[in-house]
RNA sequence: GGAGGGAUGGCCGAGUGGCUUAAGGCAACUGACUUGAAAUCAGUCGUGGCCGCAAGGUCACCGGGGGUUCGAAUCCCUCUCCCUCCGCCA
């Protein structure tokens, strides 16, 4: 949610803003309409329920019948009126809210213009492309080969795009978790296990719904919502609170299944673990004071890679271009790790900083130790990388010759003592 | 799932139709007293919208939504959450 002030005044940013993520402008011009349209309806009413605060006290004071009675017909009339205006404004402040709602942030100035994620930008690459003395597998058939990964059995039992792992994939996947979350609470990050399910206001919150129900799994019985991310339930821990200017800032990690909808075409990266239905992912996640943001988003992105080299994993860094970033973000990073057997790069982290668009959605806002009036909060997410693809990376980077795979060194502490994987 | 009881400011807690612009207490902040602190005294002490350069004015908010009324924290309907008991249950 952008500040209505902020639109009001520099409407011109906004269209550039909306027009620069390839999105129409126009919602823009309806918005500052309604805009006025309330404030002219607020002035006004304001005076008729002055009036009837007044007039109601004199009623109560009044002790001659007839003229109480007067004064209570004229009032009748007021009250008449003030319930026209509320209703209109009601009806005027539910569509700005539903048109507001679905106005991204504006992208910051250092975020480069394009018009898709073909123009987004590489800032570098870190590692070498490993070499093989051997035709590298893809983890499509590594893992089955392997016993570790089972995709028949998973389409069996729930459908198309969902697998099962089996063993010591398993185990591997787990063991990613369990050194993502330790990392990041090495990191400053504190560790959060929250519902997987959550309410609608919870989603809206963090910028999810109204605009991306689609890709949302809804139980409509219970009106829940099975999270897309962690980052939802994140925002949601502090939703509709004032914050102490000394908790700030609060930065947690959470590990959750994330479940998304999207229409994905037959026959198109279809293959494979990379893009399913259901995921794991674990997510690092920062409320802080505006001013910090900037620094916040610099530190989360080094985290994020601490996780890429401590996995011995070739990555490169990229900024999203203003076509590409997330309808919340002002500036997004992506890092994508080398997957030798599919010969591609692998999206498996993105960190943003929102600023205070998901804190104005949320209401989350601090309090100034000086007493100052309060603020929001600033709020970042990034992924701690996201298990399919890290798993298919540390398959296809660490198998060999015999088709074995080695355990990287970092996991080692929870894999039981088993240093490779064998057939 | 069934029966009953609740939800008021940072916290506790009064308040069942109009001198309530929500009593009182605690906590916090400021000042006075004090060498300093404690105690005491005085004051301040919620969030947001609208108008205004500002000072300030005004409106809304007593879990959410709707209704009755000239007037609602208070009455009615509804939803959510919490507590007690029963049932079921990994």
């Amino acid at each position: 949610m952008l500040d209505i002030n902020l639109i009001r005044e520099q409407p011109d940013r906004v269209r550039k803003a909306l027009s620069d993520r390839q999105m129409d402008p126009a919602p823009v011009d309806r918005i500052l309409a309604l805009d006025a349209r309330r404030r002219a309806i607020l002035t006004e009413v304001e005076v008729l329920k002055a009036r009837r605060n007044t007039g109601s006290k004199e009623i109560s004071l009044e002790k001659d019948a007839a003229a109480r009675k007067t004064k209570i017909e004229a009032m009748r009339e007021v009250g008449f009126n003030i319930a026209a205006f509320d209703k209109e404004v009601a009806e005027i402040e539910e569509e700005l809210r539903s048109v507001a709602a679905i106005i991204p942030n504006l992208p910051d100035a250092r975020t480069p213009y394009g018009k898709d994620d073909s123009e987004n930008v590489v800032l570098r690459t870190v590692g070498q492309l490993p070499k093989f003395d051997f035709e590298p597998k893809i983890h499509w058939d590594l893992g089955p080969e392997l016993g570790i990964l089972d995709f028949e059995r998973g389409v069996k039992i729930t459908g198309s795009r969902f697998y099962v792992l089996t063993g010591l994939g398993a185990r591997l996947q787990r063991a990613l978790i369990a050194y993502m979350l330790d990392l990041h609470n090495r990191q400053g990050y504190l560790e959060q296990y929250t519902p997987f399910m959550v309410k609608a206001a919870t989603l809206y919150a963090a910028g999810q719904l109204p605009k991306f129900a689609d890709n949302l799994y809804h139980d409509a019985e219970e009106d829940l919502w099975l999270v897309p991310t962690a980052e939802v339930p994140l925002t949601g821990l502090h939703m509709d609170e004032i914050l102490e200017e000394k908790q700030l800032p609060l930065q947690y990690t959470a590990y959750t299944p994330c479940f998304r909808r999207e229409k994905m075409s037959a026959g198109r990266e279809v293959r494979g673990i990379k893009r399913g239905h259901q995921f794991d992912k674990v997510e690092m996640y920062v409320f802080c004071k505006p001013e910090e943001s900037d620094a916040r988003l610099e530190k989360m992105r080094e985290h994020a890679e601490a996780t890429c080299t401590g996995l011995g994993l070739t990555y490169r860094v990229k900024q999203l271009c203003t076509g590409d970033i997330g309808f919340g973000a002002t500036m997004t990073y992506d890092i994508e790790v080398w997957a030798p057997g599919l010969q591609e790069w692998l999206e498996v982290s993105s960190i943003s900083n929102d600023t205070d668009f998901q804190a104005r959605r949320a209401n989350i806002k601090y309090r100034p130790a000086d007493g100052g009036r309060t603020r929001f909060v600033h709020t970042l997410n990034g992924s701690g990388l996201g298990m399919p693809r890290t798993l298919i990376a540390v398959l296809e980077n660490y198998q060999q010759a015999d088709g074995s795979i080695k355990i990287p060194e970092v996991l080692l502490p929870w894999m039981g003592g088993v240093e490779i994987i064998r057939q």
